[in-house]
Formats: structure tokens, sequence, C-alpha cells
RNA sequence: GUGGCUGUAGCUCAGCUGGUUAGAGCACCGGAUUGUGGAUCCGGGGGUCGUGGGUUCAAGUCCCAUCAGCCACCCCA
């Protein structure tokens, strides 16, 4: 039984559940397709060094959670924990550069070694989008609001919040980074181990500590938005402007931090309380360290990912199945009519579902179990006519119908 | 990675302080109905009680371990 389970935090999308993804991937893309994206991939694996590089060295992400394996060539590979990094890697090595701006969408599985909960997996799925190579606060509202219109017609939006906040420029930051560390060192006995590590490594990230002791110690601390400069004000004042131009509500969150170094400016989630702890559903920003810390010529980019899964869950129902049209041969002589007649409505454009073994009840059972929105029944006296009977499960009302019109018949079926 | 709760049929669950062949509803299969589904009635199949060990005359029930899920922390999508 246990080596017959998936793997811990994987599970199999049986066809209910999938359609319920394929809702949020298909609507996500044709939305971002309005704002000029266009759907790509990258590989699910990485190098290594792609994610180490780019996600840092005392990320959560890069020091426990990467699925990270030798393959048998030697080389360090690991399976993609999100897709900024690869699809930044992919702008490099394919010579995007040469289009830039690009605008790029994407869905696929990510995976983090990570303990499983409810809306949190090990191997999980985002959709994203990418805008690389556009710099001003523009780009940012904008990659904003296609997740907003997403997030509409998904139909998911009211039960979310968009959460705001500016990382500034270097400049700000490096500055804002010095005093914090300051502050926090006078009062390093008060703050908790984690914390007292992260001084070091992350400080920015204490800001966002759960911890109480560290809370009490960041209520004191000097705040950010006093060390912007003044082109980071000007940056982040301009995306608001944009955002209430649009009508898009947010909270400006100042404890939402990013902890890496090439992340600038716009920082946001749309966070829900619907999905219980987990509850960042789309996140996103802006990142014009990326490209160049990987080693390319400095290019800006801003976008997003969202999680799949959760979306999918907040979505409710995934929506039925198509309904096919049973055909439903009677007797031997009608199997290789009932055959080609399901095969010409295949081609046509229907669903077909051709019922074989048992009775004709049992065949018309089988239609009803398969939530068949009519049956076309084929016996030996519509043979002879060259005809079938078409039956309306719905209504239970049925007629028969010359086979060469029957596709028309059934128009209202497909 | 830490702490807590849970694990009985495909699904939802019952099974009292350990005590005969482990139950129900739904679902599934067959029949009533060999050219007509949905409703009804009758019948049937299906469980190594998550797994492994231990305690006991006896374990679904108690203990330990392990696996998985859930909840919180952490982190995030």
């Amino acid at each position: 039984m246990s080596d017959l389970q998936p793997a811990r935090g994987t599970h199999d999308i049986l066809p209910d559940e999938m359609r319920g993804h394929r809702r949020v991937i298909d609507t996500a893309r044709a939305v971002a397709e309005r704002y000029g994206y266009d759907e790509m991939a990258t590989p699910i694996f990485e190098f290594s060094r792609v994610f180490k590089r780019t996600l840092g060295d005392t990320s959560d992400i890069v020091t426990k959670e990467m699925y990270s394996f030798t393959d048998k060539g030697g080389d360090e590979i690991t399976l993609r924990p999100e897709n900024t990094a690869g699809v930044a890697r992919c702008f490099m090595s394919e010579g995007l550069a040469q289009n830039a701006p690009v605008r790029l969408f994407y869905a696929g599985p990510m995976f983090r070694y990570e303990r499983p909960q409810k809306g949190r997996l090990r191997q999980f799925h985002q959709i994203g989008i990418e805008n690389i190579g556009t710099p001003g606060a523009l780009a940012d509202i904008e990659v904003i609001a296609t997740g907003a219109h997403i997030l509409d017609a998904l139909g998911v939006r009211d039960r979310t919040v968009l959460e705001l906040n500016t990382l500034g420029d270097g400049e700000s930051r490096d500055a804002y980074r010095a005093v914090l560390v300051e502050y926090l060192q006078t009062r390093i006995g008060e703050l908790s181990g984690e914390s007292r590590e992260r001084l070091t490594r992350n400080p920015l990230r204490i800001l966002d500590s759960k911890d109480e002791g560290d809370r009490r110690v960041v209520a004191d601390a000097p705040i950010f938005s006093d060390y912007l400069n003044e082109a980071s004000q000007a940056f982040f004042a301009e995306v608001r402007e944009g955002l209430d131009a649009l009508g898009i509500a947010y909270a400006i969150n100042p404890r939402l931090v990013r902890g890496l170094d090439y992340y600038s400016h716009t920082a946001f989630e749309f966070t829900t309380e619907a999905l219980g702890a987990q509850g960042a559903v789309m996140a996103g920003g802006r990142y014009d360290g990326l490209i160049g810390m990987m080693g390319g010529s400095p290019t800006p980019g801003v976008g997003w990912a969202a999680g799949i899964e959760r979306l999918a869950m907040l979505c409710g129902d995934p929506p039925p199945a198509r309904r096919p049209i049973a055909v439903v041969p009677v007797g031997d002589a009608a199997r290789i009519p009932a055959l080609t007649l399901s095969e010409g409505l295949r081609r046509a454009g229907f669903r077909v579902d051709m019922a074989a073994g048992g009775n004709l009840a049992k065949r018309m059972k089988r239609a009803n179990k398969i939530a068949a929105v009519a049956a076309v029944i084929l016996g030996e006296d519509e043979l002879a006519r060259g005809s079938a009977t078409v039956r309306d499960l719905q209504s239970g009302t049925q007629e028969e119908a010359p086979l060469a019109s029957l596709a028309d018949r059934l128009a209202r079926y497909r």
C-alpha cells in the first residue's frame, strides 16, 4: 500500500481536479494574452547554480527546499522551485535581449521540499508572467493589473486583498539596511534566535517576523519609507497613482519584504483568508538586479507567480466535463454501422461514447451514467430505413432521423 | 525542520471501558426489464481496520515505531 501511494507532498490530479486547473490556466493565459503575453516554457530542471546564484545562499528555498541531485554525467541538477530564474536564464541564453522588452506567460509544475499542508505541496503548479526589459512604474502597474484582471475573470478577486510595498532602489535599501542593523544591534538581546541569525544574513526579514519579542523590537525600528531616496519615492508614487486610476484597491504593507538583493521597488501579494495559513495566492514584484546578477547585462524585469492549486481551491467546484452523445447499437448487425457512425460524428466535432456490452437497457443505463445529452440508437429496424433513433436524455423524447442528416439533427448537442 | 490531531470498503463515517464471522449510507455489479436510461424493489461483490513490531488467552480498540493527511509554526504559490 505505502509504496503505491504518491510520494509525500505530491498527488494525482484526476479529471475533475484537472478541469479546475485547466480553467485557471486557460483563463489566465487568455487574459495575459490581451496584455501582450505569449506562453512559453522552460525546462523543469536546471543546473543548480541557476537557482543558487539567483535565490541567494541564505534563502529558505536554497538552504532547505531544493530538490537537487547529481545526474549520471555528474551535473548538479535542481528541480525548479520557481520559474523566474529559469525565464531569466532563458532570456539570456536564447538571446531574447534582441527582442526586449518581452512579455512571457508560463504554467507548469514547481518543486519545493517542504512539509506538506493544505495548499502547500512538494510538487505544485504555478502560472506566472514576466515582463523583462521594461523599466518604468507603468510596467509594474500593468503587471499588477494583469493579475487583478485574471483574479476577476476567475471570480475570486473579492476574496483577495492586494498588499503592496516598495523595497526602493539599491541605494535606498543599502541606506536603510545600515540604519536598521545598527538599531537592531542595540536591542539584540530581545531578538529571537532566528532573528539574530538573520541580522547578518537577511536583516529585512526580521521586519516580517511573527515572534512577539521581535515584533516589539520592530515596532520601534526606523521606518523604511523614511530612507527612500527621491527616485524611489517617485516610483512608488507613480505605481500607486496608476493603481488608483485603474480602481485597483490595495493595502500598503510595510512588512511585505523580499529577502533578496535583486528585488527592488514594487513588491506585492494578493492574499486571501479563505485558504488557512497559506494565504498568498499571487505574489510578485520588480527584480531589476536579477539578470545582472546572473551575468547578463543589467536588464529590468517585473512579474508575478500564482499557485494554480490555491486559485483552483478558491474557485470552488470545477466546471463539469463536456457531455457526450451515446451511440447505442442494438444487435450484432448494428455493431460496425454504429462504429462508423460514431467515427463520423467525432469527425464532425461531437464527443461520442459508443456503448458496448450488455443489452439495450444496460447501454441506456450507461449512457445515463456518463451524463450523455442524447442517445443515438441504431438497430436493425433503423438500419433497414437508413436512419437512427435520437433520444434526448434530458426530456426523454425521441424521434427517428435519417443518417444522412444526423449531424445536423444533433447540432444542438454539440 | 518543530509541535499537535487524525488514518476502518471507491467516498462519508459507525464500531461503547480490548471479547464471537468488522457495520451503515452513498457508489459499484447483477436481476425484476433479451428495442429504451433516470425512480423503485430484490440480490451481490468488495476491507491484510495505513504499515511494521509489541503487550494480552484475545487488539480495529492499548503501547512503540514508521508512513501519509490535516492544523499551527516556519516559509511561501
